[in-house]
DNA sequence: CGAAGGGTTGATCAATTTCAATCGCGGTGG
DNA sequence: CCACCGCGATTGAAATTGATCAACCCTTCG
């Protein structure tokens, strides 16, 4: 089976056949989660850095309220926290959405191969400024977006995010997402949520059933969502 | 005067005198910008790492509709953007809130200070880190929190902030920033947060007046704010 | 067959924005 | 020294957006 992370790290530099081995090796085993199960959670110590191979992540809090809030996806190929074994204990939790296959790379481990390959280190740290960039989207997105731009800006960037990494056919995509998991990310209300899909698909822009998303009209949702993939950087590689 | 960026990775690493010097001298030389002066804009080349040494900046975007989101608040002692010449160009700008002295730190010479002091190195990692835990908390206020909660939450975080530089006076620190900044960094408009400010006032949680934030009662505010400093990870270092 | 989770819809309520005015204060030009 | 200007702060009233409350439906799965 393809190695996303390989795949992903390969697009943000170029790397060696010594490089991809060396990846490959510290991914080669993985842990099977299943949807729902915490791999981490607020308060603990923390531990190693996670590889997403197979499956969606998301890291979340949970407020005094009660509410949730999903802070970030991770699909196949994406890594978190390179240096968290710095920090005492995590400030929030990680979980499966779906069943997932994930590796762990312990910070030492991880710091000799970057120490060894420049290229593996300038990828990693050029997929950091990437994972920030979608941060700081996303406040851009909650603070002064209305709902429906939201949604369609989301949208927007899961589905560039899942071509980079060949997870699109023509313009569907698999979104194993829930509703109230969107909505969860979005700062709203799963109610709300299945309104906006409503006026989506009724404006002719894109639609979402049965766990995938259709790009109905590509054009009319990036202007919904008055999208600029620039904060992806994918001009470090050429388009497909 | 004292170079807040010493005393802040200080707090984050044990620096020895030849790490301090190393520090000192990278950032002995500063530019000085006027308020609303913009640093770096969307869409540029990719520069040198900025650092903080006097007054306020912020991260902000503007959006096709023409309001504007602030995703972060720089203050004296913070870096920004450790290997951002990884990157083509700026997916946000950055600009002055206040007159404010900006040292640049070049990539190829913030790695080599980082190859030769490993102390560095790890304060710098750890500063980027909690830079990312503050973004996520962003993320959740503004789609968690209402509009008091988050405006209690962003006082909290600054207030903390402030006095880790040492900043403050017992209850009071100067915030050099309009309400309108403040609204557009909680994704709010300026009317109402006026209204909020009045609101926490007469609730005698805190008080904002002539640039200047009087936390009235700590315990109040806190649990206004629902706030949890784990997040700043401030227990790498004694509180003072 | 029955239960559960997710999706859909309607009606009502509450939080925020929008629009409009007014106020106050520091700075400027005369 | 004083009137004037402009930005930021403040307030009121109306308009909107999104949340809440409550059903109901559909499909999956044990």
């Amino acid at each position: 089976m393809v190695n996303r992370f390989v795949e992903k790290m390969s697009g943000l530099a170029d790397l060696t056949a010594s490089d991809v081995a060396a990846l490959e090796a510290a991914t080669a085993k993985s842990h099977r989660y299943a949807a729902r199960k915490d791999l981490i959670r607020e308060g603990d110590e923390t531990g190693p850095m996670f590889v997403v191979l197979e499956g969606w992540l998301c890291r979340y809090k949970i407020l005094p309220n009660g509410t949730r809030q999903i802070m970030a996806f991770l699909m196949p190929g994406d890594a978190c926290d390179l240096n968290i074994k710095l920090l005492a204990e995590m400030d929030h939790s990680i979980q499966a959405l779906t069943p997932a296959h994930v590796a762990r790379v312990a910070r030492a481990d991880m710091q000799a191969m970057m120490d060894k390959h420049p290229n593996i280190a300038r990828a990693m740290y050029t997929a950091q400024l990437v994972d920030e960039g979608i941060m700081r989207a996303w406040i851009v997105s909650m603070g002064r977006r209305t709902s429906t731009e939201r949604v369609a800006h989301l949208i927007c960037e899961l589905y560039l995010r899942a071509r980079s990494i060949g997870l699109t056919h023509d313009d569907e995509f698999a979104l194993p997402l829930s509703q109230l998991v969107l909505a969860d990310a979005l700062g709203m209300t799963s109610v709300h949520i299945n309104r906006v899909l409503k006026v989506l698909r009724l404006t002719g822009a894109m639609g979402l059933s049965r766990g995938s998303v259709t790009i109905m009209d590509p054009a009319k949702l990036v202007n919904i969502a008055g999208f600029d993939e620039n904060y992806l950087h994918r001009r470090l590689r050429p388009t497909n």
